[in-house]
DNA sequence: AACCGGGTCCCCCGCGCGGGGGACTGCCGA
DNA sequence: TCGGCAGTCCCCCGCGCGGGGGACCCGGTT
């Protein structure tokens, strides 16, 4: 089974490059080239390649404008290979988020560009590897972010459950019924949270569970 | 320049395979093979190899305790590759945070592997498409999670800014003085906030407004 | 045996808070 | 011109909260 290309860069030369490139092998076809980013939404739309490999910087529309245009609309079952000169952050996540199936820098060398078009025809996603590195970092701090405070484990398990409750936004009555004991042992448990974290009240105990990520978990 | 690969697999019969892939390179020489993730933690820091490739599932320590453990140490410079044969998001989440340098499935073509093995040792992150898919999804929410919930462009300017006060624990008057104004005028914004808002007290506008998101940013 | 920490319950007191009212200014749009 | 809205300030009242005490039981350590 063939796999159907457009080629979008506003550099022809680029294109011919490209272009050539795929012809190398059998069973990809360069469907369509055009030279800004609007002709790539409205060819997408009109062929419906398997892939679309848009340059970033591009007149009237970029790729990830673009990206997006195409993604946006559920009819369209073309996946996006985006390419770049340098490496952006910036670039990378909003291609990312837009859903583009792979973000690559023009050096790649060719058998690994054709690679990526399979895999992105396939429904898979692929990151330049030098990306990668950057989006695992970022993806790592933002997934385990809170280093726990010190302070912390001076609370007991009791304390620190009324601690996360407090963070509900419970009221001490709540807390209590939730727990069933006295609600004079819940102000019990919140006085001394609060003297152990050094807050002045509940409203400071859920600023500070939520800033510590407690109630991520 | 020659590649140095430590193998690490309970299987002897995959670890053979493996070491006849990377054999077919001339440049790819396999330094050592072992049993299990202890074993994989010693050899790596007496050998120091360019990769070393670490299945999951192993006995004693796994691939990825073996992977914390040989990446807590900064005097290792090896690259990790980890090796599983289903994937799960819990891994691969545990595998970036450790730092590993890719996540594979055993299924991966013999070329992909060993182009994954030299990404790997030039410093480059790479992560099977299959699970960057995935990878992706989860950042793109990870990065974009506040839906800014409707009833909040109820708000005047000003009670979003007062509700950014309380939901830093500031007090009515603490707030008065930042905003320079009497303190019975912020309560007449904090009274707005929280009628607008379906809100009790304060606290439950602490908690609002670290849930959805106003504090980052 | 004595001790201590965690969990439970109780009383009193002061205060910050939130709801209920009302009122004045300035600005913008009808 | 007049209304409405946002922002500011004011008073009173009730209550939840947090600090200060104290007390009991239980389990584990000394």
């Amino acid at each position: 089974m063939t796999l159907t290309v457009l080629l979008a860069d506003d550099h022809a030369m680029l294109r011919s490059g490209l272009r050539a490139i795929f012809e190398t092998q059998p069973d990809l076809h360069c469907v369509a080239e055009v030279g800004d980013g609007r002709a790539a939404v409205s060819e997408v739309a009109r062929l419906r390649p398997d892939v679309a490999v848009l340059d970033i910087r591009m007149p009237k529309l970029d790729g990830l404008g673009a990206t997006e245009m195409i993604l946006s609309d559920p009819a369209n079952r073309t996946k996006i290979l985006l390419l770049t000169t340098y490496d952006s952050d910036e670039y990378v996540y909003r291609a990312l988020n837009a859903g583009a199936s792979g973000f690559l820098l023009k050096s790649l060398p060719p058998e690994e560009l054709i690679s990526a078009v399979r895999v992105a025809a396939r429904g898979d996603a692929l990151i330049d590897p030098s990306v990668t590195q950057r989006l695992i970092a970022r993806f790592a701090v933002s997934l385990a972010p809170p280093p726990t405070p010190p302070e912390l484990d001076l609370l007991t398990a009791r304390e620190r459950e009324v601690l996360h409750l407090v963070a509900e936004a419970f009221s001490n009555a709540e807390i209590a019924a939730r727990l069933h004991v006295g609600d004079e042992t819940v102000k019990t448990h919140v006085s001394r949270v609060l003297a152990k974290l050094g807050l002045r009240d509940r409203v400071h105990a859920v600023a500070y569970a939520h800033i510590n990520g407690l109630m991520r978990r």
